[in-house]
RNA sequence: AGGCGCGUAGCUCAGUUGGUUAGAGCACCACCUUGACAUGGUGGGGGUCGCUAGUUCGAAUCUAGUCGCGCCUACCA
């Protein structure tokens, strides 16, 4: 082994090794009692980079993988990537434009060609980034969502859904973004408080004879969208206004009439309490529109009141041709008319706009709208407002409530099994509450829009005849042949392709080949756990859950760990334009300032931006960021898994583990200093294990009864703390150094020396398997080299058998992997040595006594057991303490002045003569004093307080009882002590 | 508007069904280059657990209220 920690050798090597000798691969279940345990993967984009959220979220599901795989399950985690419609196809449509071209230049299937070229290069990127973060993903089952057998998955879906019903296609508001030309679910709206204005404008009455008024007034935030108004609402209990419902008022600039008319969704205290409905562009008022449709005064409207005054751009339609080629694509006037039983006589749109408006921009429109209304008198006033913008997560435009032809699964009966699933345990969330997340959102579900006016995805399987009829199947042959429609009939297909959530929704089936009843699928399916973060819980999560109870009969994963989202230190969360953005890659690598600096500020518009993160960025990282390995950051990623909804990652955190692989590197170092080439025991031959040697290895089979409970209830945290623990503060801390006594000391025996190195390989080499779903590769890399010193043979520690503590640490049987057992004797008689050891140690550091000079030291107050220990140990204390001479007074002896530690009754002193100066042994023995009188003063109000006495359990008062009396104890001997030295 | 989460040491966080002197890492102070490790060792300082009331023999932990921060849902033009 290298003399010092360099993840970066041992990392690569390793995995590359695993990858190539097959170890990611299932066991699979030749003996029969190896249970499945599978996790899917949560398909990352292809288009994107290992980010924070994603190492960490590869970690926990590693951890959870190598440690059944470890323990015997038979073991998948299956990786994939998704296809991401619209990123992806954004990402090649920007690379086209770079070339001064579009995708309409190229046509659909050479675009397409062009994104999986681009796929092929580019596309591998995050599986590149899973592999350095060590996931041991079995790469011979990698899956893309747009393969062949998921495309037959999605296919298969389509049609039976379709064919019950639970797919429709239908003409409604959908949300629009007029950049991407496309439609998005509500779940890729993201509404955002904006700063924008609140138009109060006039609207005339036809007749204003007699009744008072001249006009109502009505307030919009959206003033251009009154070219397609249908009416004015009133609340029907307004009695402001009761008096004008069934009247006209003139739609100003249009001169179009429309009607007043009643509707209790109007809230009669905003704004003047009358409402312009424009249910073309606006979900609320296509909702009043539906209950009026059939008043005669909305019907005979235009388009019977629908008017869509927008094209597909958002512009102000300029032209007849607008009405048919709106939404996505051009349709007859035949079939709109089917479609929605609106009547189509009369004027197309374009003639019920005054032409200055045509063809402008909605925000064009607008300002002319705003200026012509001022200059007519119309515009009562303008107020500042603050209001909900929607916007596509994708493109950053304002959404269109937009009429559409568009394809929907009807929800509600997926939904109900899915709910029940929750409720009656079939699934859990890990933490239970998101639960609560899950019910709000199925409670309240509506119809999921699938199609996407894109050319990336899954082709709808769906095709017209020239009527414009709709045959659904899985092939145009199947549709032909189900539909006895002749093959001179021109069919085509619809151009939409679906949701890239469709086929994520099927992901832990389509993923083991469904619909082909596979091993795979009879194997892994119900898979064991997803892990996930809680922002797709709807998105994914829930669909995931739905789709598996209807085409598998059963739930998709038995549990569902919901971990949190990794922000910045400071709890920002971590985005690009904030440029606080840390790529895992850099911290297992390192990255100089210029470096880092350059990487955040790429791309960015405003120079402003760029200006201040390179700023924060000079003082957040000054020397930039050293290289860490991926162990550190793993166990860092670990040890934030708590239940908390954010994980803020601190730098320092990493930095910690670091060392901590460090320290586990050099401890694995002095180990096989002590051991390679000596006899150890795994050849027989006689061996003595001393109260030490017993002592660790009890405590490592606690340690590791803490790790397999916390790894099976997913806190990581614990799991991690525990081994941190006990490596550092029990094994490094304090066996290393007990064994150094023994195997220095001339006279230890043979059976000694074998004791101590065995327990030193043993230890080690539990604890290494114990470590490494944590850590994979530095357990790895000491393993190969410990493993022959403790007696095993294998591969690797990948495949080896994890601990398995023997639970009763007293009578467990011999022979145990985990080493000999412990015993409550050894655990005794090692802390009575370390407290000597502490004890030593705090007079020297609180007298200033150089470490190297050896103290002599006096024992008062013996017992048998003290005795009996000190003459076991003395060797060992006299090496650890640094001691000159130990000699037990006996009762009638006086003992010359001195400084005083304790260990249960047993004094242990140290003469002051020439050493310690008396006032700062005063002060330690008054400051010591002080405490235990705080302590006894507190127990005392207790144990005085007779409900106490009467109600507490009787352990609980035996326990303070018994303290008190230590504490007593003790503290008459400090006093006594005290006493002695003032009399100096 | 509704729902949820968080508030514990200077910072980042643990704290299991209420019962030790409330812990860890980093940072801080002092001392130590002793032969695994200065990415280290030894010793030490630092918290009225956001606030208030209640339940209880006993509250960081349970209940109610309150303040602050954050998130997610929602149709207020």
């Amino acid at each position: 082994m290298d003399k010092t920690y360099n993840p970066h050798v041992i990392e690569q090597k390793w995995y590359e090794t695993w990858e190539k000798d097959g170890h990611f691969a299932p066991a699979g279940n030749a003996n029969g009692e190896n249970k499945p345990y599978c996790i899917m993967i949560p398909p990352p984009n292809i288009t994107g980079s290992l980010h924070m959220g994603h190492g960490f979220n590869n970690t926990v599901m590693d951890s959870l993988t190598r440690f059944h795989r470890m323990r015997g399950d038979d073991t998948l985690w299956q990786p994939g990537t998704d296809h991401a419609g619209i990123a992806t196809q954004m990402v090649v449509e920007r690379q086209l434009n770079a070339e001064g071209k579009t995708r309409h230049d190229l046509g659909r299937e050479a675009f397409i060609d062009r994104i999986r070229d681009w796929k092929e290069e580019s596309g591998g990127n995050i599986t590149r980034q899973l592999r350095r973060m060590g996931s041991s993903l079995d790469w011979s089952r990698e899956r893309f969502t747009m393969d062949d057998g998921m495309s037959k998955a999605v296919q298969e879906v389509f049609v039976r859904l379709h064919e019950e019903g639970l797919i429709y296609r239908g003409k409604r508001l959908v949300n629009w973004d007029p950049v991407l030309h496309t439609a998005v679910s509500d779940l890729e709206v993201l509404s955002e408080e904006e700063n924008g204005h609140l138009w109060h404008m006039r609207y005339p009455l036809v007749d204003s004879q007699g009744k008072g008024s001249e006009y109502l007034i009505v307030a919009t935030t959206r003033p251009e969208t009154m070219l397609g108004d249908a009416a004015v609402a009133v609340h029907p209990e307004d009695e402001r206004y009761s008096h004008l419902i069934g009247q006209f008022v003139e739609l100003p600039l249009t001169g179009r009439k429309i009607p007043v008319i009643a509707d209790d969704y109007v809230d009669p205290e905003f704004g003047t309490g009358c409402l312009k409905i424009t249910p073309a562009h606006d979900f609320n008022d296509y909702g009043v529109w539906q209950k009026h449709r059939d008043e005669k005064a909305i019907s005979e409207q235009p388009f019977g009141g629908l008017i869509n005054i927008f094209t597909p751009d958002a512009c102000i339609k300029s032209s007849p041709a607008d009405d048919f080629s709106w939404g996505h694509k051009a349709r007859d006037k035949d079939q709109l008319q089917r479609a929605d039983n609106v009547p189509l006589e009369g004027k197309a749109t374009s003639e019920i706009i005054p032409s200055e408006f045509h063809g402008l921009d909605r925000y064009e429109a607008r300002k002319l709208i705003v200026k012509l209304l001022d200059k007519n008198d119309l515009l009562e006033k303008t107020d500042k407002h603050k209001l909900m913008v929607p916007r596509g997560d994708r493109s950053g435009a304002v959404i269109e409530p937009l009429l559409t032809d568009q394809w929907y699964v009807k929800v509600g009966p997926l939904a109900g099994p899915a709910i029940k699933a929750v409720e009656n345990g079939d699934i859990k969330f890990v933490p239970d509450n998101w639960k609560n997340t899950y019910f709000e959102w199925m409670n309240n579900i509506e119809d999921w829009c699938i199609s996407r006016q894109i050319w990336w995805g899954h082709r709808i399987p769906a095709w017209y005849d020239e009527q414009g009829d709709v045959y659904v199947g899985r092939s145009e042959a199947e549709v032909r042949e189900k539909h006895g429609l002749s093959a001179d009939m021109k069919l085509s297909q619809d151009e939409d392709v679906l949701d890239t959530w469709f086929s994520s929704a099927l992901w832990p089936f389509s993923t083991l080949g469904w619909p082909e009843n596979t091993d795979a699928v009879k194997t892994y399916y119900p898979t064991s756990v997803l892990v996930t973060g809680f922002d797709i819980i709807f998105f994914w999560v829930a669909r995931m859950i739905m789709m598996g109870l209807k085409f598998m009969g059963d739930v998709p994963f038995k549990e569902v760990y919901i971990h949190g989202l990794v922000r910045d230190s400071h709890g920002q969360k971590m985005s690009k334009s904030k440029g606080n953005v840390l790529d895992p890659i850099d911290l297992i690598d390192g990255i100089e300032l210029e470096a880092l600096v350059d990487k955040r500020t790429a791309g960015m518009m405003q120079p402003k931006m760029a200006t201040k993160i390179e700023k924060q960025t000079r003082k957040d990282f000054p020397d930039g960021i050293p290289s860490f390995g991926t162990d550190a950051l793993r166990f860092t990623f670990a040890s934030l898994a708590s239940t908390g909804r954010d994980i803020n990652f601190d730098l320092g955190r990493v930095e910690g583990y670091r060392n901590f692989c460090n320290k586990l590197w050099n401890a694995a170092n002095y180990v096989l200093m002590n051991t390679e080439d000596k006899d150890c025991g795994q050849n027989g031959g006689e061996v003595e294990l001393s109260a030490a040697d017993k002592w660790i290895t009890a405590r490592l089979h606690q340690t590791q009864q803490t790790v397999i409970r916390s790894m099976e209830g997913y806190r990581l945290d614990h799991a991690a703390q525990a081994i941190y623990d006990f490596t550092w503060n029990e094994y490094c801390a304090w066996y290393l150094e007990l064994s150094k006594p023994v195997l220095t000391n001339e006279k230890s025996s043979e059976a000694q020396l074998r004791g101590t190195r065995q327990t030193l390989v043993r230890v080690l080499e539990s604890l290494l398997r114990t470590a490494h779903p944590l850590m994979p590769y530095i357990t790895e890399e000491i393993w190969q080299k410990v493993a022959p010193l403790a007696g095993v043979e294998g591969a690797t520690i990948m495949r080896e058998a994890y601990p398995e503590p023997p639970v009763d640490k007293v009578n467990a049987p011999e022979g145990s992997r985990e080493g000999p057992l412990g015993g409550e004797d050894a655990i005794h008689e090692m802390e009575w040595v370390k407290e000597f050891i502490v004890g030593v140690r705090q007079i020297r550091s609180g007298m200033d006594i150089k470490p190297s000079k050896p103290l002599p030291v006096l024992l008062q107050n013996t017992n048998d057991t003290d005795k009996a220990r000190l003459e076991r140990n003395q060797n060992t204390i006299a090496f650890l303490a640094r001691t000159e001479s130990i000699n037990v007074l006996s009762a009638e002896e006086e003992a010359p002045e001195s400084a005083t530690a304790l260990v249960g009754e047993m004094k242990v002193l140290i003469p002051m003569a020439g050493l310690i100066d008396k006032d700062v042994e005063m002060a330690r023995l008054t400051k010591e004093i002080e405490k235990k009188q705080q302590e006894v003063g507190r127990i005392e109000g207790k144990l005085s307080n007779p409900k106490f006495v009467e109600r507490a359990p009787e352990a609980v008062v035996k326990k303070e009882r018994d303290k008190i009396a230590d504490i007593q104890t003790a503290l008459n001997s400090l006093k006594e002590q005290r006493e002695r030295i003032s009399k100096m």
